[in-house]
DNA sequence: TCTTGGCTTAGAGTTAACTCTAAGTCGTAG
DNA sequence: CTACGACTTAGAGTTAACTCTAAGCCAAGA
């Protein structure tokens, strides 16, 4: 018998709202729901796995249509493997992406701010009114 | 005297078009684009480290109210140093966040991967049909 | 002269991914 | 008995940041 959690629970658990929760089953990204005997849904830890994952996908930039056809392919008996695992190698090369763009950015905003840190260090605050 | 370029060479150099780099002039974070004698847009150099910089501010997150607020105290004679550093230290919170965000996702991505790199490796693709 | 590429204002349309409303049903706890 | 928290469908509204259209003007080059 695996502990389940209502929606509610759920959504806080998770940090997405029941509605939106409700959405994603619907548009099929979040397949395999239970339901207890009264039709609610019921929640598993391993749904938690799940909507990680999602959110991995999500945010390294597939959008919700590429995602529903992944879950399709997860959820059928055909033979996918191939495919999906390719679409796993392209998000991959994305937050690869993300992660240099960022260090760039990060860098950008070191170099601007030595400079602020400097001009802060060296002058008096009533004398400061310089453009950067 | 400064080599300057047209909206059109420079929307290339930048990757933004000339429509939203007109947008952005109006709505007021691309201040002090020069004009020639004819009233055309005169882009120069400099304004290229600007927009890398704006791009830097967009991609971590800072709404474009926020810049436009950056910008005009950028821009004014008050004294806003200080200010100004703080947001930018919040941008930089924010890029070093996603960096740690997407260092999350990419681990999450490989090991999937894993899985199916040995799944790929010890099954024929004929019999290949399974859940992830 | 005609085409090309620039300019302007004002406002409408697009996009994805939610996010919410309405309107009604059901089961349980106080 | 009543409130609460689930559930349903269908469709409307929201959001930011573009993105484009219309309509018309101006200047340079072939």
């Amino acid at each position: 018998m695996v502990k389940t959690h209502t929606i509610n629970d759920f959504s806080k658990f998770v940090g997405i709202s029941p509605h939106t929760l409700r959405y994603y089953e619907k548009i099929g990204i979040l397949p395999r729901i239970q339901r207890d005997w009264s039709g609610n849904r019921a929640f598993t830890d391993e749904d938690i796995h799940w909507i990680n994952f999602i959110k991995c996908l999500k945010s390294t930039g597939m959008p919700i249509d590429k995602i529903r056809a992944y879950v399709e392919m997860d959820e059928s008996e055909s033979e996918t493997v191939d495919m999906r695992r390719h679409m796993l190698e392209e998000q991959l090369v994305e937050a690869k992406n993300k992660i240099a763009e960022y260090q760039h950015y990060a860098e950008v905003l070191e170099y601007k701010l030595v400079y602020f840190r400097d001009l802060i260090a060296k002058t008096p605050a009533r004398e400061r009114s310089v453009r950067s």
